[in-house]
DNA sequence: GCCGTTCTGGACGAAATAGTCAAGAATGCC
DNA sequence: GGCATTCTTGACTATTTCGTCCAGAACGGC
């Protein structure tokens, strides 16, 4: 037959991946990702395509991943619901408080950089909010039976608000803003839900 | 004595901004700025430096007029500064509702490209970020203070929602979400503020 | 009007970067 | 082992992009 590859593709695109993440699309370079890779910018574009085919593939795999995470963490029975929503939330406020680098969310970077003038991305992105805001406001709902969360606010729009305030924690990360006040933020967002 | 310069500082400036703000730091060709302000390049170095000085003053600026016009919209008497809250964030939401093509918040979306590497731009946007929350902070202090927010809560860790949710309705607008959910979210920050 | 000074515009050089290609290597099938 | 096939490597090309430089232009003071 053929010769096989010799690099595995999940580990290589995880690599590329970090590169994209920490210098963005314009500020990464393909040598960068061929050195960090180790793989000669052959096989690189023998595998995946030029460096927006490469960014989208990494986009997608990314968001499929960020998705199915989140379901994981929210979905489950109603009586957890607001368990759940309190450990995704803090969680992903103590995963920007960990991040030393201060990346954020990917999803948001990449859109921040190339939704203006890629649709690909655009479309992509939009997608995963909605979906997250799905997952989010099921979970909401979930909650709400279970009387943990008053009852007379529109689910979606609490889990709309919970879904900025992760995403703003992140923005606000990225320019550095203490770890005490980006946890404080996160737990006031938890508290301030309406309580029955 | 010598020749004049023969265009306006502040316009090439806020050209420039708007060509930073649209493609980022690293997507930036100094020829788009050349282009756009109509300078020659041996003007643009003249004046401002290399691309990176260009950049940081350019930011700069921008970081200093949004908090001029943040401590405008803010400062005031204790009676009205719930109004002024409300106005002020729900103007943010209306800004990026209206934003036809998604730019967001040039602090956010600065520091989100460049903090990782470049400790000059995530030095200011630390420093505009912590100056904001210091405006919003006062402002939700006046407003328990009157009586139009429960005295109960830390207004800083109140004011670190506020600006996280703003900063993150600006940064699924750049996703593309429905214009009438990133108000809903506004309003919604604005609703679950505690009632005295 | 002349001169020194600063600004202007764009050609130019140097470096970086995206993408291609060809020669050789590795594999399984025969 | 020979062969067809695909992968690998890195040199190479073409393009882009940053930044410089200089000849000429515009200005105020004399």
């Amino acid at each position: 037959m053929a010769r096989p590859r010799s690099f595995d593709e999940g580990a290589v695109l995880r690599t590329a991946r970090d590169r994209f993440w920490s210098t963005g699309y314009a500020g990464t370079k393909i040598d960068d990702i061929a050195a960090a890779t180790g793989l000669g910018k052959g096989s690189l574009y023998g595998a995946f395509g030029d460096k927006h085919a490469l960014f989208v593939r990494i986009f997608d795999d990314h968001c499929a991943t960020a998705i199915d995470g989140a379901r994981r963490k929210l979905e489950g029975p109603d009586s957890e619901a607001y368990q759940r929503l309190r450990d995704y939330v803090l969680g992903d406020a103590d995963t920007v408080i960990a991040d030393e680098i201060h990346r954020g969310c990917l999803i948001a970077k990449a859109a921040a950089e190339c939704a203006e003038h890629d649709q690909e991305i655009a479309t992509r992105a939009r997608k995963a909010f909605r979906e997250l805001n799905g997952l989010l406001t099921a979970c909401v709902a979930a909650a709400q039976r279970a009387g943990d969360i008053a009852g007379g606010h529109d689910p979606a729009r609490l889990a709309g608000l919970l879904l900025a305030t992760m995403r703003g924690i992140e923005a606000l990360g990225k320019g550095g803003c203490d770890q005490a006040g980006l946890r404080g933020i996160a737990e006031t967002a938890l508290e301030v839900l309406p309580k029955p």
